[in-house]
DNA sequence: ATTGCTGCAAACGATTTGCATGAGG
DNA sequence: CCTCATGCAAATCGTTTGCAGCAAT
């Protein structure tokens, strides 16, 4: 519950990155797919991160790295990160797909205010039991769930007091 | 917990009919809108669903009692419903915007097959709850929250032991 | 009369695809 | 060599908006 320290953060990702090849990779000659150096490049950066990309962002990323990797790249390359477990998408309800890290990132969800779009994560371990049970009553075989928090961070609540009230 | 019974649901849609209405007509004395009988129509085909409808989907419906009502009015028609807490949107990752009543709603959420598109309602007041206890840690003030649970149902799980599997 | 509502058509914008060229196996 | 990957440009598709005429207050 407690957050990672940073230095256990830059060790795990060591770690991670080299999963996360190994996984693209077992991905790619499963589906009889081939590598690429631009598709190695944004993996890299994607996982860089900690945040929470949209396309047009990472692909904005990726360009500082190598000007000539087109959006479209980044775009498919996403899809298939996602295919293989190692990115997942999310939705801020603003109708952009946004991507963050899936591997070793269970039970992790985000609150959103709707004012700033800011967002933070947080832990519930609580809602992973509800995918199960409810799973289990209906007979699905679930994959994953999808669980955001809106409301109005703190910061834009102290902005409201200030100036008067629009409705 | 226990499913409503048929006639009980037919008795509080009578009921919930005239507070949507009344809600509704509150929202556009606050706003300074105007009534109209397109609006009244749409809510009338909105509330008599069980669905989970996007624009297009209602729009359709309510073609069937006036073709002159335009596909426009629907989509602003929703919006102002959702604004006044007589819909909520719901987000199945088809990229599709749906809207279900969420007047005496709450607690409920949904479960999707990502093969078929079907989906299935639970209660979960632990979400809420969560939504709460998070909201107070992070000192947002919620307003809402999204819950979905992606999966295999039943029937396409047969289905596949059927047919090979693709991959 | 004034102001909001409607319906059409056009604009929008993120996503997705077609295709000619280049690179991996 | 054959097949897949790339990057560009164009197509797609749900959503949103501008506007002229209509309706409600």
């Amino acid at each position: 519950m407690a957050k990672m320290r940073v230095d256990d953060e830059a060790h795990a990702s060591e770690e991670m990155l080299e999963d996360a090849k190994r996984i693209l990779r077992e991905h790619l000659v499963r589906l009889g797919l081939k590598q690429s150096s631009q598709r190695d490049a944004i993996l890299g950066i994607f996982l860089a991160t900690h945040d929470h990309l949209s396309t047009e962002e990472l692909h904005r990323l990726v360009k500082e790295h190598d000007p000539t990797i087109g959006y479209t790249t980044v775009y498919r390359a996403l899809k298939l990160f996602a295919e293989c477990g190692l990115a997942a998408e999310i939705e801020f309800r603003d109708g952009i797909a946004r991507y963050e890290h899936s591997l070793y990132r269970r039970n992790h969800h985000h609150m959103v205010c709707t004012v700033c779009g800011d967002s933070v994560e947080f832990f519930s371990p609580e809602v992973e039991a509800v995918e199960r049970s409810v799973g289990e009553q209906f007979s699905f075989e679930t994959t994953s769930h999808s669980f955001q928090i809106y409301g109005i961070c703190h910061g834009c609540q102290m902005k409201r007091k200030d100036s008067p009230p629009a409705l």
